[in-house]
DNA sequence: ATGGCAGAACACTTCTGA
C-alpha cells in the first residue's frame, strides 16, 4: 500500500498538478494539506473520475485538509473532539487541521500543524499547544488502532540533516527547542519517521521558499513527514519524496512524500 | 536586518505562509 503526503497549497489552484501526479503515481491514500477551500466548493469531480474516494475538511482561505483513497475509509473523523471531547478540543477544532479514518485495520491521520509564526509569538504559543493536544490524541488512537499511520505538514525540521542551513535558521520557527521537544513527546509514545529508516544523509527537503530561487538552489527544509507505528514500520519497504512536481510551472512550495508499505 | 514569492479575499491592499 502507499499512502503519499501533500501541501498542495490550494486545491483549487494545484488541480492539474495534483490529478496528473495521481495518475503517474497511483498511491493507494493521498493526504492534502493545505487545500484552502470550503466543502461545498472542493473539486471532488476529477478525484471521483480517478477512482478515488474523498473525504475533506476545509475552510475559506487557510488550512484545510483532505483524505483521498480508492478504497473506501471508514470511522471518518475531523479534528481532535471525537477523541478528546469537545472540552478539552476547545477552540483548537476551529481551523481545520486535522482528519481521521480506517483502511483494513490501518489508522490513517492526515494533519496540517500550525505554522507557528515567530517564536515567541501568538501563534507559536498556539502551535505549541496544538501539538500537546495532538500527542493526547495520538495516545488514544494508538490504544484503538496498534496500526496507525500519521502523515502531513508538521512545520518541524526534525533534525539538523533536515535543513539546508541550520545555523542561519537556528531562531527559525520550525527548529526550536520547545517543538523539537513536542514533536520527539509523540514519536515516543511509539512512532518512527520511515523516510529515515531508508535515508541517513541530509540534503531531502520537502518544502522549499518561492523566494531567492530557493529550489534551484536546493536551499529546502524537510517538513513533510510520515510517522508509522511499530508494525507498519517494520513492513515499510521504501519512503521517498518526489521533487518532480516543485519543477513544473506554478508548483506547490511542498513536494509530495510517499510511503510504500 | 530585510526582502524575496504565492494564494485568497469584504481584493488593488492585507494577511498568511516557514
Amino acid at each position: 500500500m502507499k499512502i503519499a503526503t501533500w501541501n498542495v497549497n490550494s486545491i483549487r489552484t494545484r488541480i492539474e498538478h495534483v490529478t496528473s501526479w495521481l495518475q503517474t503515481n497511483s498511491p493507494d491514500v493521498i493526504c492534502l494539506q493545505e487545500t484552502k477551500v470550503t466543502d461545498k466548493d472542493f473539486p471532488l469531480e476529477p478525484f471521483i473520475n480517478l477512482g478515488y474516494n474523498c473525504y475533506i475538511s476545509g475552510q475559506k482561505s487557510y488550512n484545510g485538509v483532505a483524505i483521498l483513497s480508492r478504497s473506501p475509509l471508514t470511522q471518518i473523523t475531523t479534528g481532535f473532539a471525537p477523541l478528546l471531547g469537545e472540552e478539552t478540543a476547545g477552540i483548537f477544532d476551529e481551523q481545520k487541521r486535522l482528519i481521521a479514518g480506517i483502511i483494513d485495520d490501518i489508522c490513517i491521520i492526515c494533519v496540517y500543524v500550525p505554522n507557528g509564526s515567530e517564536v515567541g509569538s501568538e501563534k507559536y504559543d498556539y502551535k505549541l499547544k496544538w501539538l500537546k493536544l495532538l500527542q493526547e490524541y495520538l495516545k488514544i488512537a494508538l490504544d484503538k488502532s496498534p496500526k496507525l499511520c500519521i502523515c502531513g505538514d508538521f512545520n518541524i525540521v526534525p533534525d539538523d540533516r533536515d535543513i539546508h542551513n541550520p545555523k542561519a535558521n537556528a531562531n527559525s520557527v520550525g527548529l526550536s527547542v520547545p517543538e523539537r521537544l513536542a514533536l520527539t513527546e509523540i514519536i515516543e509514545l511509539g512512532l518512527n519517521d520511515p523516510f529515515r529508516k531508508f535515508t541517513s544523509e541530509g540534503g531531502h527537503y520537502s518544502w522549499w521558499d518561492y523566494r531567492a530561487a530557493a529550489f534551484p538552489r536546493n536551499n529546502g527544509w524537510r517538513i513533510d513527514h510520515h510517522y508509522l507505528s511499530f508494525p507498519l514500520y517494520e513492513q515499510a519497504k521504501n519512503c521517498t519524496i518526489d521533487i518532480a512536481p516543485r519543477k513544473l510551472i506554478k508548483p506547490s512550495d511542498h513536494a509530495p512524500v510517499i510511503v510504500e508499505i
